[in-house]
DNA sequence: TTTAGCACTCATTATCCCTGAGTGCTAACG
DNA sequence: CGTTAGCACTCAGGGATAATGAGTGCTAAA
């Protein structure tokens, strides 16, 4: 059944008043809004109630939206925010200054999420499934150490330096570098066993067990690559929010966000449009959520891939600004990951207008 | 003036009851301990309050520690608590088990402090001052994709994939890599100046542009590395102790250690014995952590380079077992910098006895 | 020097009461 | 029939008051 437009606005109002004061509104501040007496206001507060938009903290308090009302607001009545202009200027500039490895860009949104909307913010990585190495590089540095540089079929390289108690040379790293590409890539995690890893080891002869070290680092990334991996941020900020004045609440919420195998195996609803979604209170699936609400957004990785970012607060949230923003930062990340060249460099050197890149 | 041994085993008791319960303890509680009566005890307490050691919270609580009573008991009455070697060996293992990145680690270590401890836990990267880059290294990944790969002084290591829209060859990444080495390493962030790179630019000809997009990526790395990196984790635990069930302190604590530029410019000052230092209360420089105490442990990090892990909580802290598995996990981390060959290695292979190596 | 005893202090908790915001219901009004 | 004024009712919040009890300082005796 259809609410009138009247109790619809009413409920917006109810809406919009409590989101930006935290307080119960009672009919008198409504009358005041609307030409109607408070009394009116009375019998359709009472109707919203009934049909369960509205709730009561305790009869003589006014009226506090339920999560069906958050829900019928977010779906109907919410006007879709638009940022101006400059502010998502500012997001994507602040998105494009740090072109560093994929994670530490998520991690960097997921702080700038939280510091925009001033929610506890989290960011999750694609959560690849599969993931094998296409290539590995050795890198001679000197004598004594060299940099394996690995790289996965869903392009993420990993490097890191080791140093070795013997001396090496160009020859037995190509050997070797040849070696690890024939024997270890395109196997996934499991089928990289120890077997596989002695077979080679004597084939190479006497390269010190570098194949295993080399390997057993290459096995660290992909199950690192393999898990999603998360960063929150800004937990800070529930603190702030007079719902959360509660220690208790408090705590139970901030452990959760802190549990970062409990927040990746968060099930990840589908999107709706802007590529956004709201889940209010009791449509959270996990325990710890049920009265908060959580604003995803979906951004792509790149090769289909897709992460997840995302705010959580109270269901009094400022569902319109936080969709947007997050909704913005998302977009940003997609298109940082999608275009061919980073454009910070751009930015820096327009002095000259050497390269005709997209 | 000494204080009497009588008086130090009231304080040790007093201070380690506190520590246990978060409760003024009053002359009755001891007098059980000591065969003495409570009226003695309240005599002995008196004059420690006197000196400065204890304080009451109102005229009919028990007593309480003073900051200054905490710095003896550290000093003089504390026992180094020992950790058991399944503890130590239990840090060790998770301090190896993942041997990723310098940052990754600390970060890592940083969480694993905090679960140690249950209190929130930071740690700070060496802030090296000058950093120049080393080398550079390019590897073509595909016709138009390649990975820079670029190393400072420091011996970091970082990585990026790059994708063009125009094709690549061999040739040309040769020619640029030679070029980036000639040109650019041994330079400091400044001397990498936008001049530089379009002469650099222009004696690479038709490059598209890709010696400032890389210079500019290892500039962004650069800055990274100059500036001391943070890495907090745990603040929800914060509020599991009774000093911070009043959500302001709480908050005000949190939103300092969030502040990652503040806490990266903490004072570190000189360590103590055992790489560790302990600051009680108003010992802390910072105005936020005046009723705080934090503990500190630095690890090498190769070089000569340092960095600090640390635990902050309140005064009220088991700083022996803080200060014991803090210093743990610290030595942990020297020994994992310091050494030649990560010994995850031998962990996971060793079926076979292949490499001599340390 | 130690101890028993006693008067005193003061945070904590419970109880009570008042106030005021807000409600539901009813009856009158247009 | 929808709207409104009026009125009795409810109940959280805040202040005042009192009882409780843990702990103290001081004094005088052992």
């Amino acid at each position: 059944m259809e609410l009138t437009e009247r109790k619809k606005r009413i409920l917006r109002i109810i809406v919009e008043d409590y989101i930006a004061t935290a307080e119960p509104v009672g009919s008198k501040a409504i009358s005041a809004k609307l030409e109607l007496s408070s009394a009116t206001i009375r019998n359709e507060m009472a109707d919203l109630e009934e049909l369960g938009y509205l709730e009561k903290p305790h009869t003589s308090a006014g009226r506090v939206p339920s999560p069906r009302g958050y829900r019928l607001y977010v779906n109907e009545l919410m006007e879709e925010q638009r940022l101006s202009l400059e502010e998502t200027r500012q997001i994507n500039q602040a998105l494009h200054t740090k072109m560093q490895e994929l994670d530490r860009v998520i991690d960097q949104a997921g702080k700038m999420v939280s510091q925009l909307t001033n929610y506890p913010a989290f960011a999750l990585t694609g959560g690849t499934g599969r993931v094998v190495v296409s290539r590995f590089d050795l890198i001679l540095v000197d004598n004594n150490s060299f940099i394996a540089v690995i790289m996965t079929d869903s392009r993420q390289v990993r490097n890191k330096l080791f140093r070795l108690p013997n001396d090496l040379t160009v020859e037995q790293l190509q050997m070797l570098t040849t070696l690890l590409n024939t024997a270890f890539t395109g196997k996934t995690l499991e089928e990289l066993t120890p077997e596989l890893m002695r077979v080679a080891e004597h084939a190479a002869g006497s390269s010190y067990g570098l194949i295993s070290i080399v390997v057993s680092f290459a096995m660290e990334c992909l199950e690192d690559l393999e898990n999603r991996s998360v960063y929150t941020a800004g937990a800070s900020h529930l603190l702030e929010h007079p719902e959360y004045q509660d220690v208790g609440k408090a705590q139970k919420l901030m452990s959760y966000l802190a549990d970062a195998p409990k927040l990746s195996s968060l099930p990840i609803p589908a999107m709706g449009e802007d590529n956004t979604r709201i889940l209010i209170g009791p449509e959270n699936v996990a325990e710890e959520l049920k009265d908060t609400s959580v604003v995803l957004a979906s951004y792509d990785i790149g090769d289909g891939m897709k992460g997840v970012i995302g705010v959580v607060g109270p269901t009094r949230m400022d569902y319109a600004r936080v969709a947007a923003k997050l909704s913005c930062v998302a977009e940003g990340l997609s298109h940082l990951f999608g275009q061919e060249l980073p454009p910070a460099g751009q930015d820096k050197t327009t002095d000259d207008g050497s390269g005709g890149n997209a």
